[in-house]
RNA sequence: GGGCGGUUAGCUCAGCUGGUCAGAGCGACUGGUUUACACCCAGUAGGUCGGGGGUUCGAACCCCUCACCGCCCA
């Protein structure tokens, strides 16, 4: 025997241990021979993560997915793993050796704090991979991987060369978002943009030989130190005087010139704008233009170089913006000051950084390029988003979008496979001033001296300091000095004179790999692929390439899907993905973004605790309708809970009336009204949820399981069923027929809410079995998906909606006139049919248990003073003389009277319209008409019946 | 400033391609120890579907506009 209540804690360890014990998650396990394939690859989580409620989301739908064509036998691949996260990772294994008191990554080097990040993956890196499988996950396990993967890498590298030869990946100095504390470049998605509250100050610089001074306007002061020049619309009359001519910088004195720029918006402030191309991505531009060379003024600290007048060298950029106003202020070069909300770029993950534009030598990949065939392949409808509006914003950002900084200045990640050294002299490079460094991108070091030693004609000697260390730069600079002598005969004779070993000088090439690692989004993009074991070419990823649904929230569709679709477009020329299902944000109660610092977080695992994951899971598809964020009450998840419950004890019930699920069982067989009707609504069940699924509408898919087992099974299956199963009269073949129905609509519903409750479903599968003495052929998440009995006969279902009408309505006339529930009385049914009685005869006792009848009569006329209920054709009599307030009953009845009158005139509107006649659709026009001629029976009856009441 | 989305019962939300769509859960209220379930059962509550205008025989659902809220991008 069940117990009372289903206990989550005591059986979901227990039942994972047991699909993994069956291999259940294994690719194709269950699988249909010859079947198709189903693949998701799980948006890798971050190796720091741990689970919140919006990771919850987005693996139960996934997961639903995923053990719904399970068990409908395809070949199911549920790719799972989690990525390397550069920064984060980094920062966390630096902070832990700053706690432990240890020697920073500096001090430990390279190659040793490599080895302590591994130790600390080892050791931390599974966190979210075990909350998954509490969340029952039904993943791959056996092929997790890992974006550092030696597999993984050996694709990064490929595509990284791949895409170096085709031009498509380059170098080049750039200003990108610099995140000063961490010291690396960052992408543009990883900065937000935040409103404060902030200053504009007006300042004024002086124009040379002239006694006029020209205004400019800066929400960044401390920047003048880098100002090059003054910007003016070529339009604006206020200026025309002044282009060409020059304005001395205050404080640093530097004679900068004004130009004519159409970035001068004559609106704005003065119309005057201070220019300084290495600090801000719009004067960067128009220095540009103008060919004005952008002046540094901060190391990568965001501390003020020495670039700088002295007094300012070493201050950080807060302290420098106070001293420069005060210099300014002392100057009389402050105008007025100017209150104003700025947008202020700030690091993505913590927002307490404030990230600078700055100007370095930086990787970028021509994400332009790659987006072109991403692009076609949605508007072609190759891969399709679901809801399909999110596809506009994919446009918008791909249509849009900028080189992409893939390089970052870090340890941890996959070290870009470029190597430098200097230009030889034959190079056309050679000599010119932003040629950089000869590059040689390569698999392998060894590849990649191959490449130099052809090049340089000559050895070549690997240094391992950094490219900025004296011994290398010294080394490049002699190397480049050689060169230079050489290509000039005169030159070179002479120093060949005074050097007999000058031909040898330079006959080892300084040779140094570039220290950065790429962006953990490099490796995420091959995530579809180099997972399948690309660039190998192996039969899964011939078999599971492409895969067929991406899940995942919109905040994330650039970094996901976007580069997703672009490196698979490129390297497999195949889409990755057909469908790209967009789910909804999980917020608060209030709708207020979940954030640690706002407190306001639902902790899955503690919901989890205290619910169950399968409440967890069935609350968050419940809600996860298209289109609209989740506001998460608590409420609802307990409601959910109590559905888990409702189901375990239905299956209680049955166990405790002998309903044993029977072999081989065919519902088409059922001849007993109740039975032919459960299984039809089964069937109607079982394509809603089937049809939701399929059409990604989870929200319908859980409601349309939940209305069956609760409000139709639960609430008037079982209840109907208590007087044939419950009484010694009853036929034997009757009971056996409906027990063995019982149990196997329960079988059914397993199957049907298993893919949203998967842990209490496989419970009461195998305890159901178990009772019966059987043992189940699969467990339930390989067992079939149900398709319900196709020829059910849908003849029932007339008879028992009429019993349920009347039973509530009866249930309802006793209550509003306060017929204590535990009176029994008698029922009159006045005017039956030959059908209605045969009907009235079959459902007796369980017309006399539910609506609590001590005797059901047929009768010409209703009796005196009762209750009158009008049912269809019937009119169901509760004749309580002395029990009932006649009073009461008439205004009931009046009641009931008024709104079949008000709707017959509304319908009576309709019909008297000769344009609604005229056009709308006959079926429209029939149903008002049924409709009309049922309302009118109705308020003959009610007439009647109040007439019977005098 | 540009774009997108939202505004439906006290609360949290469904309502797909206009015609039983005015719904669910929670809460509230009334009443229930009929031996599956109080994580339950029965019943009740009536919200001008944000305001206004329009299209249509007919609109919560289409169009316009206003208000408020949210998000994304400049």
């Amino acid at each position: 025997m069940l117990e009372k209540t289903y206990e989550p804690g005591a059986v979901e360890d227990r039942i994972y241990k047991a699909w993994l014990d069956a291999q259940a998650f294994k690719a194709g396990a269950g699988a249909r021979p010859g079947a198709e394939t189903f693949t998701i690859v799980i948006p890798p989580p971050n190796v720091t993560g741990s689970l919140h409620i919006g990771h919850a989301l987005n693996n139960t739908i996934q997961d639903v997915l995923v053990r719904y064509n399970r068990m409908r036998g395809k070949d199911v691949l549920w790719q799972p793993g989690t990525d390397h996260a550069g920064i984060a990772t980094q920062m966390i294994v630096e902070r832990q050796l700053m706690e432990r008191q240890e020697p920073g990554r500096r001090e430990m080097g390279r190659e040793k704090f490599l080895e302590r990040v591994w130790e600390w993956k080892a050791e931390s890196g599974g966190t979210i991979i075990n909350q998954l499988k509490r969340l029952g996950a039904s993943a791959d396990w056996s092929r997790e991987r890992f974006t550092m993967d030696e597999g993984l890498s050996d694709a990064v590298r490929k595509v990284f060369i791949e895409l170096w030869k085709k031009g498509l990946i380059y170098r080049a100095k750039r200003l990108v978002n610099w995140h000063p504390g961490l010291e690396t470049a960052i992408s543009d998605l990883e900065v937000e943009n935040i409103e404060v509250a902030g200053k504009m100050w007006h300042l004024s610089y002086p124009i040379e030989d002239s006694t006029e001074a020209i205004v400019v306007a800066t929400t960044r002061p401390e920047t003048m130190l880098g100002d090059v020049a003054v910007a003016v619309h070529p339009d604006d009359p206020r200026y025309k005087g002044v282009i060409g001519k020059y304005a001395i910088l205050p404080i640093v004195g530097r004679r900068i010139p004004i130009v004519a720029d159409e970035y001068a918006d004559p609106e704005l402030g003065s119309g005057a704008v201070k220019i300084t191309p290495a600090h801000d991505f719009n004067d960067f531009e128009v220095g540009q233009r103008h060919h004005l060379k952008p002046i540094n003024i901060f190391t990568p600290s965001a501390h003020i170089n020495a670039s700088a007048p002295k007094e300012y060298r070493g201050l950080d950029r807060f302290e420098a913006r106070k001293k420069v106003l005060a210099d300014l202020e002392a100057l009389g070069a402050v105008l007025w000051v100017e209150e104003k909300k700025i947008m202020v770029p700030h690091d993505e993950k913590t927002k307490q950084v404030i990230i600078e534009p700055f100007l370095t030598d930086q990787w970028f990949v021509n994400a332009e390029e790659l987006a072109k065939p991403a692009i076609e392949s949605v508007r072609a409808g190759r891969t399709k988003f679901v809801p399909e509006s999110w596809q506009n914003t994919y446009f918008a950002w791909m249509e849009n979008i900028k080189p992409w900084t893939i390089s970052r200045q870090l340890w941890w990640g996959h070290q870009i496979p470029a190597w430098y050294g200097p230009r030889i002299h034959t190079d056309p490079e050679f000599g010119k001033l932003d040629a950089g460094f000869k590059t040689f991108v390569a698999e392998t070091e060894d590849e990649a001296k191959k490449q130099a030693i052809a090049y340089y004609g000559r050895a070549v000697e690997m240094h391992e300091t950094g490219i900025g260390s004296s011994p290398f730069q010294k080394a490049v600079a002699e190397f480049e000095q050689i060169q230079r002598d050489r290509a000039n005969p005169t030159v070179w004779a002479t120093r060949k004179a005074s050097d007999p070993f000058a031909e040898l000088s330079d006959n080892k090439v300084p040779l140094h790999r570039d220290e950065d690692v790429l962006d953990t989004w490099f490796s995420s993009a091959l995530w579809p692929f180099s997972t399948l074991g690309w660039p190998a070419q192996t039969p899964e990823l011939a078999r599971y390439y492409p895969t067929d649904v991406l899940v995942t929230g919109f905040d994330i569709i650039f970094f996901w899907v976007a580069r997703m679709m672009m490196m698979g477009m490129h390297f497999m020329q195949e889409e990755p993905f057909h469908t790209v299902y967009i789910h909804a944000l999980v917020r608060d109660e209030k709708g207020a973004k979940m954030s640690k610092s706002k407190g306001n977080v639902i902790d899955p695992l503690s919901i989890i605790d205290e619910y169950g994951a399968d409440a967890l899971r069935f609350t968050l598809t419940a809600m996860a309708a298209q289109g609209r964020d989740i506001k998460l009450a608590t409420s609802r998840i307990a409601g959910y809970r109590n559905f888990a419950t409702k189901l375990w004890n239905a299956t209680r019930f049955a166990q405790m009336n002998g309903c044993l699920p029977v072999p081989g069982f065919d519902p088409g067989s059922a001849r007993e009204t109740v039975n032919r009707w459960i299984a039809v609504e089964l069937t109607r069940a079982i394509g809603e949820v089937t049809d939701a699924i399929d059409a990604y509408r989870f929200n319908d898919a859980a409601g349309a399981a939940y209305k069956f087992v609760w409000n139709t099974f639960c609430d008037w299956y079982l209840e109907l069923t208590k007087p044939i199963l419950q009484n010694d009269d009853v036929a034997e073949a009757t009971k056996a027929e409906t027990r063995a129905m019982t149990a196997y609509v329960i079988d059914e519903a397993l199957k049907l809410l298993h893919p949203f409750m998967p842990f209490v479903t496989e419970e009461l599968w195998a305890k159901t079995a178990e009772a019966a003495g059987f043992a189940r052929e699969a467990m339930l998440v390989t067992t079939r998906w149900p398709h319900g009995d196709q020829n059910a006969a849908s003849d029932a279902a007339d008879e028992i909606n009429w019993l349920v009408d009347l039973v509530t309505s009866i249930r309802s006339v006793r209550s509003e006139m306060n017929v204590p529930p535990a009176t029994q009385m008698p029922l009159v049914m006045v005017g039956a049919s030959a059908q209605v009685g045969g009907w009235i005869r079959t459902h007796e006792p369980a017309i006399k248990r539910l609506a609590r009848v001590s005797e059901v009569s047929l009768a010409e006329a209703a009796p005196k003073a009762s209750a009158q209920i009008v049912q269809g054709a019937v009119v169901a009599c509760l004749p309580l003389e002395g029990v009932i307030d006649v009073a009461a009953e008439k205004a009931r009845l009046a009641k009931e009277l008024k709104t079949a009158i008000a709707d017959i005139a509304h319908i009576d509107k309709k019909l008297g319209n000769p344009d609604f006649i005229a056009r709308a659709k006959e079926e429209v026009i029939d149903e008002q008409r049924e409709k009309r001629e049922a309302l009118a029976e109705r308020q003959a009856k009610v007439e009647a019946a109040l007439g019977r009441l005098g």
